[in-house]
DNA sequence: TGTGTTTTTGGTATCGATACCAGACTTGAT
DNA sequence: ATCAAGTCTGGTATCGATACCAAAAACACA
């Protein structure tokens, strides 16, 4: 209890007159303490405010109880529901979660995982699916379950919970089409390191071709380094004027949807009547209280709570070894 | 590198045929280690993959090279900025963070500063300010930097990172009064356990008071669990028909602006002209791409930053104890 | 009461690193 | 060639918990 002293549960032991093991077990395992030695100890924790030293159980017993995660951006809201959802389940078992993020750059990714592999983790979540050699091979070198999540790779390195990108893409660009829409736009997913938005480009490539459509896309490369609302807004501006005739514009996320909401009503331009729009991801800003937004709503804290569950129980995963837990195509009054 | 067992410091010795403590020593304090022997123990890590063992370091240097971060929520983007300068800042130091939420729960809060401090990490982080005694006195009879950030607390339990609320709100509302605005509502901030929006709320009524203006908040109590951008919906719904003369609304942060917005539009209401709106936080909705909200922007990113140098050198930090980050009021289109 | 079985308990070794100290090895000056 | 001062290096103890095993206690049954 003195300041910078931590107690340890030896004193513990010797104020509740058992062993130190006996204290052990009342954390741990107290069914198998007799009533009166673990009321005993719970009495010396309290008395003593003792706080167990994990760095030293987990030396001993190699169990760290912690989680690792690596997530490509926490500096938008994509992931945030997906941490809620993670952490909240990993704390309620007792676990905690360790979190980096790469700015979607593979050299961080790298220096993240080591970092992250120091510490000995139980388990390891990742956002991204295409990795370095080197993290490859480490991750297949080490003995913990590891956890790909929002994708679905065709070969998880061990356990992969998410949805299709490509699938939902898909379908959104069907419904587009079902809507009578002729020329249809597909605004985002030029970063080549967010490898989901290029499976969602891809997916809304696939089913123009499939319906003898040309695909437009835009932003072309990935020199322009603008996203989020501003590139909606930048849409209208730049790719409008090199195809007037687009009817729709299908965006890779709720973001980039409300910026092309936000300059159509600017410009007069009606929504949907002159032009259906489309997000992805199913956040606030989609919902009727908002922009009333056609969106996939992705169950994103579930994808949470499903690697979490992943993490702690990996051999039930295993037998899956994919985990989809899917999306929604809801329509509202955008398109 | 073996599938399940991990390289030790004594293997990598051997394999340079060392001791261990100079490749303990080529880790933490190359310049200590002759060239010519540094090499060879560099040679030997790449060649087993040895990753060393943190929790074996901490253990015995009672140094985990860990930083703890207890926040209210990561389910909206409010605190994503702020954690990813954290985590930038002390991961280019070597460091990692273990992140919990609580939920605006002091329960939970408990629970996980214990597992928190179960970790022995070199410094806390706390999005909050007002603490159960049980939590207080943890913090105290610890020896590490406890850094609060997003707000300064009149007595800091020992470092606070910030800006003032309410003085960021005051400042709004007398902007609002400048502009002519004499009947300004206040939107937002009824949640009693987000002390930011408290403050925020307090900050209004202050600067109305002064003003000789009577103060509207909404909602009343906090029965009415709405908030974000269905709150701002709400507000046409329901404060308005009460106080039909206001011409100002206050919103205590972007994203219910961004519903009192959607609202208005929908229902034809002229912004600014019949009515002004503001903002609070400096997210991308409110940028001129966006919805061209005047709002107050926070430093988020600066805050995290901040945050991770008064952990890494907390005496010079302590020097001042509170770290006034600021805010700049951005006027924009809706006032 | 005595024997065999099960449950509860504690001693001791151990996990893998770093701290501390002492010894070996340089280096430079005399 | 010798010595002092400084630089490197490695042996051993240590951090605080848990694993393993053996001893003690409790219990069941004849």
């Amino acid at each position: 209890m003195t300041k910078g002293k931590w107690v340890t549960m030896k004193d513990v032991a010797d104020l509740a007159k058992v062993g130190t093991i006996t204290v052990s077990r009342v954390l741990r395992t107290p069914e198998k303490v007799t009533e009166a030695k673990r009321e005993r100890v719970q009495k010396a924790i309290k008395e003593l405010g003792y706080v167990p030293d994990n760095t030293a159980g987990a030396l001993s017993s190699s169990k760290s109880r912690v989680f690792g995660a690596i997530v490509s951006t926490i500096n938008d809201s994509v992931f945030a529901q997906t941490l809620d959802g993670l952490s909240s389940t990993l704390r309620a078992a007792g676990y905690e979660l360790l979190l980096t993020s790469t700015n979607y750059d593979p050299e961080v990714e790298e220096d993240a995982l080591q970092a992250l592999l120091a510490r000995r983790p139980d388990g390891i979540v990742l956002t991204s699916t295409s990795h370095s050699a080197e993290v490859a091979k480490l991750l297949k070198s080490v003995s913990i379950p590891v956890v790909e999540i929002w994708q679905l790779p065709p070969e998880p390195l061990d356990i992969a919970v998410g949805f299709s990108n490509f699938q939902a893409a898909s379908d959104m660009a069907h419904h587009l089409i079902s809507k009578g829409r002729r020329n249809i736009a597909f605004l985002g997913g030029h970063e080549p390191r967010n490898e989901r938005g290029l499976r969602r480009r891809e997916g809304y490539a696939a089913a123009l071709n499939q319906a003898g459509m040309t695909p437009v896309v835009w932003p072309h490369d990935n020199q322009d380094l603008r996203s989020g609302i501003e590139l909606g807004a930048a849409f209208f501006e730049e790719c409008l004027k090199e195809n007037s005739q687009v009817d729709a514009v299908m965006c890779v996320s709720d973001q980039v949807a409300v910026g092309v909401l936000c300059e159509a009503k600017r410009r007069g331009v009606e929504v949907p009547g002159d032009i259906a729009v489309s997000g992805f991801g199913g956040f606030e800003v989609s919902t009727p209280s908002g922009f009333d937004l056609t969106t996939i709503a992705i169950p994103g804290f579930e994808i949470g709570v499903a690697s979490a569950n992943a993490l702690l129980d990996p051999e039930t995963a295993r037998a899956n070894k994919i985990i989809d837990v899917g999306y929604s195509l809801v329509e509202r009054g955008t398109t």
